[in-house]
DNA sequence: AGTGCGGCCTGTCCGC
DNA sequence: TGCGGACAGGCCGCAC
């Protein structure tokens, strides 16, 4: 579920509550996530304050005194603000009990998600240490993005949604950053001039940012930690279209598979 | 080295 | 009303 713009959305919305809290402590009832949630994390934040709340890519990261706390939403997790006394239901797996007396709780249907912990630098954690730049930031630019993509075969769709190429980028974010430059999503990447990698960059950047703005997007389940939805989903131009009229040409949105994930594009505007 | 799949899970929706 | 199958916002790990 979430991408980019709904992680930094549960980043802001939760960071008001954590920041600088006591972790007085932590309930694993589903330990079974997409790795085991570690048993030693329980018993290592427990007394220590959470110093930093931060994200990288996809990842959300709780710096406490001797360690961090790494979280990963998968395709169905939420993270909500409640009370001890608000009952957890079926997929709430891990809460956290803050010195505030408020409960910082996921839940994650699918269990896609990830808890795990390192007392390490987590730049360097396997998970993370060889991600791609951020998109929203500088180093993210035509340049890269063209000298990366030379002699690569993939497509451009699956070229932007690979982690290791540039984080935070899923499929709603890449059909929709496609269509805005313009581009066809089955185009090999190598084959994109400077100048479209320039349209591609500054749509992507775009995007992102426009869906922060608007609280990401909501299409079924992705809720804020207040259970609000976002609001993104109302300025999206393709994805999850199909068979409807292109706002910029009239034509019929379609839909293909590619890597065995739904891509939408405008068979006219996009090439 | 790069590419493309299988698989991890549950919930929902659609056609029969 | 029930059932099977397709599909869903991610991404590692493995073959080739």
């Amino acid at each position: 579920m979430p991408e980019l713009p709904e992680v930094e959305t549960t980043r802001r919305g939760i960071k008001p509550h954590v920041h600088k809290q006591k972790i007085k402590a932590v309930v694993i009832r589903q330990p079974a996530l997409r790795w085991r949630v570690p048993t030693r994390l329980a018993e290592n934040a427990c007394g220590q304050t959470v110093e930093s709340v931060r994200r990288r890519g996809k990842y959300l990261l709780l710096g406490l005194q001797n360690g961090t706390i790494i979280m990963h939403l998968g395709m169905s997790g939420s993270l909500r603000i409640c009370k001890p006394s608000t009952p957890a239901e079926k997929h709430d797996h891990v809460d956290i009990l803050l010195g505030n007396n408020k409960v910082l709780r996921l839940r994650d249907p699918r269990r896609f998600g990830a808890v795990l912990w390192t007392t390490t630098d987590p730049a360097q954690h396997k998970l993370l240490c060889s991600l791609g730049p951020e998109p929203l930031e500088d180093s993210f630019d035509a340049e890269y993005l063209y000298q990366n993509s030379r002699k690569r075969t993939a497509s451009i769709k699956s070229f932007i949604m690979n982690s290791h190429v540039v984080v935070g980028v899923g499929n709603i974010y890449a059909c929709e950053s496609l269509f805005r430059a313009g581009i066809h999503p089955k185009r090999k990447a190598g084959s994109l001039s400077m100048q479209r990698c320039e349209k591609l960059v500054n749509a992507i950047k775009q995007v992102l940012t426009e869906s922060i703005q608007q609280g990401g997007t909501t299409l079924r389940d992705f809720s804020r930690e207040n259970g609000e939805p976002g609001y993104f989903a109302q300025k999206l131009f393709v994805y999850g279209k199909a068979g409807e009229a292109c706002e910029k040409c009239g034509s019929t949105i379609k839909q293909i598979t590619q890597q065995q994930r739904s891509t939408f594009y405008c068979p006219k505007c996009q090439h």
